[in-house]
DNA sequence: TCTGGGGTCCTAGGACCC
DNA sequence: TCTGGGGTCCTAGGACCC
């Protein structure tokens, strides 16, 4: 049996934890620059704010409910993360972090009889330990626990805890919906419902063989995990990363190359960062800038340009001689610029890098450089050292005009408490 | 005024090899 | 009249996930 325990309305959750004035009432939390709403606590949902909607065209029901309102703060949210995976991993043998609030665990090893009681036991010690609440679904594949998943946070009565089993699941599967199951997305949902397969049960009922010649193997997987036969193991090993990218939306649309090239240096950085991180080079790296899309009164403008090093690379300052050339290639005067971003690929070990005859950059050189770099900016703080191009003035900085304290990664954060007057 | 960010996997088709 | 067979690797684009 696999389980998934999945943190409820994490990033709500988290803003909870350190501020209970916010328990039972509606939250939203906002994307980069105070866009879209990622997040929202059950009394958002129940008010009718969907997710991915722009703030601005829900303003009246922010002011009409008195919802509460943050900007993104991945320092807290990943910390919380961290917190929550480690109590998992110690108390499970096999573990897969699936994303930043969900984790597949292995039962394999537990009596049937025995895994409810268990995984109400994590539950609460979770719930204790982090303050943070969580849903466990349990299945014979990652499949139908996702879906057990899905049910133990709808029915109140299942207190966060749901098993699909041989005695249930038709009947449970007739009643969730094709487009609810994990891996049918927008478009496969449309063509199965073309089909009149309308329901999980009538997926896994339908024929593999012709899903797999319309779809792809993938849909031919998902059928089979519907029906209890394992296709996606649990993967326990963290795995390096294949791609890396750093992008973001500007707060202020940005015209000049200077502050464009400022920005694409600084997401440089921060992809050679986490190339080094991975213990990784990169042999690729790919530039994009855009204009503002949504803007039908500014003439547009993208374009983006792939870099192939010499010599794979994670050094900051040999990327960045590279990258900023692209930019000049690519930039044009006169736009006004809402976006930009580096990828980088061709990923493979740093180990394993294959050297260039004419390679003239001393590499031994150049890994002490960036490791003392990393060093001191560990812990002095973000970019305490940084690469001039990276700029001091970022005209392209985000807008958070919402956003909570690190009460957990910054020691200028921490809570302060008054004991007398009982108040935070 | 105003619309996020970061990933993975699969497939088809082209280029190339013997 | 008549033009093989079997592969690999790479890339762009699509679909999906959180």
């Amino acid at each position: 049996m696999f389980g998934i325990v999945d943190c409820n309305n994490f990033y709500a959750s988290c803003e909870r934890v350190f501020n209970p004035k916010l328990n039972n009432k509606p939250i939203v939390v906002l994307s980069n620059n105070d866009g879209c709403v990622i997040a929202r606590s059950n009394e958002a949902k129940e008010i009718g704010i969907k997710m991915g909607e722009p703030a601005f065209k829900i303003s009246f029901l922010i002011e009409k409910y008195d919802i509460k309102i943050f900007s993104t703060n991945f320092a807290l949210y990943g910390d919380m993360s961290k917190r929550v995976m480690n109590i998992i991993a110690d108390s499970m043998s096999k573990i897969e972090v699936y994303s930043i609030d969900e984790a597949f665990i292995d039962l394999s090893h537990i009596d049937i009889e025995n895994i409810k009681d268990k995984m109400k036991y994590l539950r609460i010690r979770i719930l204790q330990e982090t303050g943070i609440p969580v849903s466990i679904g349990i299945g014979k594949t990652k499949t139908l626990a996702k879906i057990s998943n899905h049910i133990s946070k709808k029915e109140l009565i299942c207190k966060g805890i749901f098993m699909i089993n041989n005695n249930n699941i038709d009947r449970v599967l007739k009643k969730i919906d094709v487009g609810k199951v994990w891996g049918v997305g927008l478009r496969t949902e449309a063509f199965l419902k073309y089909y009149s397969i309308k329901t999980a049960f009538d997926l896994k009922e339908s024929n593999h063989r012709w899903m797999k010649k319309n779809n792809s193997i993938n849909g031919e997987r998902i059928i089979k995990e519907l029906r209890g036969i394992i296709c996606y193991p649990l993967d326990s090993y963290s795995k390096d990363k294949k791609s890396i990218c750093t992008s973001r939306t500007f707060g202020d649309m940005v015209t000049s190359l200077d502050d464009l090239n400022s920005s694409i240096a600084m997401y440089t950085a921060r992809c050679a960062e986490k190339l080094r991180l991975q213990n990784s080079s990169a042999m690729l790296a790919h530039i994009f800038i855009s204009t503002n899309p949504f803007r039908n009164d500014l003439s547009q403008y993208r374009n983006s340009r792939t870099i192939n090093f010499p010599v794979a690379t994670n050094d900051t300052s040999e990327m960045l001689s590279y990258i900023s050339k692209a930019l000049k290639y690519i930039y044009k005067d006169g736009y006004y610029y809402k976006r930009a971003g580096v990828v980088v690929s061709g990923i493979i070990p740093s180990s394993q890098v294959q050297c260039n005859i004419f390679d003239s950059l001393d590499r031994l050189k150049s890994h002490h450089i960036m490791k003392t770099v990393d060093c001191i900016n560990n812990k002095m703080g973000r970019d305490f050292v940084r690469y001039a191009s990276q700029g001091y003035f970022r005209k392209w900085r985000l807008k958070q005009e919402s956003l909570s304290p690190s009460y957990t990664t910054n020691w200028n954060h921490l809570l302060k408490i008054n004991i007398n007057s009982r108040e935070i």
